[in-house]
Parts: structure tokens; C-alpha cells; sequence
DNA sequence: TTTTAAATGTATCGAGTCGATACTTTTAGA
DNA sequence: TCTAAAAGTATCGACTCGATACATTTAAAA
């Protein structure tokens, strides 16, 4: 009969702030969401797909919106040479622009300012909270490229990569980006 | 162009995560959060308006998703005595059997299991980032009775307490509800 | 090579969210 | 008393999101 613990119950109402401060921001919490992906996913993850993993939505939904953030002139889908299923999805300016006045910003500026008065990091007990519960659930962690076994620093040229799995050249930019195919 | 800091990109994974979690589950998030908010509030608290300022929405939104419980026959509402303007909302058997099913327990579990194993407490920091969030909206912090500025110990008598506020007598269980009157 | 299965994305339906606005009734205050 | 504020309801419109059905393209098996 009675509720969560203090950290669930405080978790519990972040997300609901983080909801109210999307939507109270020109856009739908899942059309930021999705701007948020595209601006930290590498090219070979910005995909309808790798979107509707990501996010944990259905095909649907995903299509809608980015029907939606088309639209809005805030995202642009192109053909995949080779694979005629494929869309690649980019940020227009607009989007760009957009997110500069990202609601969460608002959030981040708050988490920053705590962290640094408290001398305390909370990311990490965080995400061993998430990869706990994607572990329950069979989901993928989603990592960062540089963290993935498929890539291979270029020996001498600092920063220069290779993707193993893909077999492809990696800026420093992609190795810091969000990749579908992490870990895989 | 790069995102936002770590702590703030977990908290939207984990934000988006609740929504998927309570979406998957029979009832809709804000129908969740509304359970939730009456099993923690004290009897003062558990009105439409109530409920409104704590999960800040609008009236309308918090009247329509009350009409779908009650139609589920998981709150009841009822006419407060002296008032006529005001409701009083009640989890049914129905309801509060619901809550035992709540998603939201994995989450639970896990931040649990996380802080166990790291002899770590997340709540502190994450406090002072809701607070902090709150404090830029003008938000109100909706703390537990025992923490109020009305809050009357009886002298002699342990667990009992008054409110000076509403002039009412609290029971141990009342001083650790949530309450709309909170510090103000 | 042909057939089948899987993958990618779209279209449509229905219940619900949620801000906005307008409205009624009741209560409190000048 | 008259007016303003408070508590809830009703309605509209754009959007969410699971479910289902669908078309197309690619890969894999026979």
C-alpha cells in the first residue's frame, strides 16, 4: 500500500516534468526525442529503424512523427543507395535551430549545477539503474561508437578509426555518436 | 551541437523508458501517476485540483482522465461535506489492486538493487535537481505533512501530531502523506 | 533459380493526452 | 450586495501510440 522508494518516486516525477516541459515547447515530447537521436546518432544509425529502437516506439509512431517533423521542416528522409527500403534521416537547419531551444536545457542547466555544488556525479548510479532495467527487458544498451568491439583505432593516426563490422572510416565526430549497431 | 550532459541524457532515456513501461500496461501514464498520487496523498490532498498543481496539468485534462478511472471503476469521487465546489477522490479496491500490478515496480527493483549494490543513495542529488527544476517554474515542492511548517507535534503523545493550518488532528499515517497545504 | 521468409517503411483505426477556451456553480471578499 | 476567485465540466484540435494490415525490397533456402 505504500509507494516507491525515494528514488523511483523522485524519477517518477522528473519524467513527468520532462513531459510537461516538452509539451508546453512548440513540439511533442517524442518529436524532441527524435530530434535529440538525430543530433547524436552517427550515419548509420539515423533510420526510421534505429529511431524506433531507440525510443522503443512501434513503426508506426515513428512514421507518423517524422511525417510530422518533415513537415515542420525539421527533418529531411533520403533514399539509401544500395537498399531500396532504406530512408537516411538528416537535421535541417531548422531542426538545428530548434534544438537550441531544446525545453530540456532547462533540466541540463539544472543537473549541471547540482553535480557541480554537490561535487557529486550522478550519471553513474543512473546508468546502472537504466542498463539494469534494459537488461530485464531484452533491450539494447545503445552505446557510443569508440565503446563498440567493432571499432579499431587506426594505428598512428590519432583519432582516426575503422568500423569492423561495417567496414568504415570513423571521424573522431562518429566515434563519439550513438550507433544501432553497438555492441552487435 | 553536442547534447546535453550525461546525468541529463540518462534521465530522458529513463523518462522515456517510464512512458513505455506505463503505456505497455493496461492504463495510460497520467492514469498511473494519478494512482500513484492518491495512494501518497493525505485526505486534504486527494481532489481534481489537488492533483492538478502535482502532476501539473491542465483542469480539463486531469477531469477527463478522472472520468476514465472512475468509469474503470478505479477511483470514486465524492462530494466533500461543506463545500460544494470540491470532490474528494478515493481509490477503490479495484484501484488499489491495480496499483499492485504498477510497472513502474521494475523500476523500482532496479534502483533498488543498483543502490544496494553500490552503497550508493541516488535520492539526494536527484532531489536537489527537482527542486532546483521546481524553483526555476515556481513550481511548489509538494513535501510530506511531517515536514510542514503546520506541522504540531502532540507533546507527550508519539506518532500523534496536528496540522495548525487546517486545524485538524493528523495520524502517524497522515504525517507522511503527501499534502496540497504543504509549507504554505 | 525460384520460392519463401524477413526487413523496412506506410496507412488506418481507436482510445487517450493535453493545451486552450468557454462555461456553470459555489464560495469568499470588498 | 456585488464582484471576483475557485472548483469542476465540456468541447475542440493536434498529436501519441499500440494494433493491424499492407506494399516493397532484400536475403536465404530449396
Amino acid at each position: 500500500m505504500s509507494g516507491h522508494s525515494p528514488t523511483t518516486h523522485l524519477l517518477e516525477r522528473l519524467s513527468r516534468l520532462i513531459q510537461n516541459e516538452a509539451h508546453a515547447s512548440g513540439l511533442k515530447p517524442v518529436q524532441w526525442e527524435i530530434l535529440r537521436f538525430l543530433r547524436l546518432a552517427n550515419r548509420f544509425s539515423r533510420t526510421p529503424s534505429a529511431v524506433t529502437a531507440y525510443l522503443n516506439l512501434t513503426k508506426g509512431t515513428v512514421s507518423q512523427s517524422l511525417n510530422a517533423l518533415e513537415t515542420k521542416q525539421l527533418v529531411t528522409k533520403e533514399p539509401v543507395a544500395g537498399d531500396r527500403r532504406r530512408l537516411t534521416l538528416a537535421l535541417t537547419a531548422a531542426g538545428q535551430e530548434m534544438l537550441a531551444g531544446d525545453p530540456m536545457d532547462a533540466l541540463d542547466a539544472a543537473a549541471r549545477s547540482v553535480e557541480a555544488a554537490r561535487g557529486e556525479d550522478l550519471s553513474g548510479g543512473l546508468r546502472a539503474v537504466l542498463s539494469d532495467l534494459l537488461r530485464r527487458r531484452g533491450g539494447r544498451a545503445f552505446g557510443v561508437c569508440r565503446t563498440c568491439r567493432h571499432y579499431r583505432p587506426e594505428p598512428g593516426v590519432a583519432g582516426q578509426a575503422r568500423c569492423a563490422l561495417l567496414n568504415e572510416a570513423l571521424t573522431p565526430a562518429d566515434s563519439e555518436a550513438i550507433c544501432v549497431e553497438h555492441d552487435g
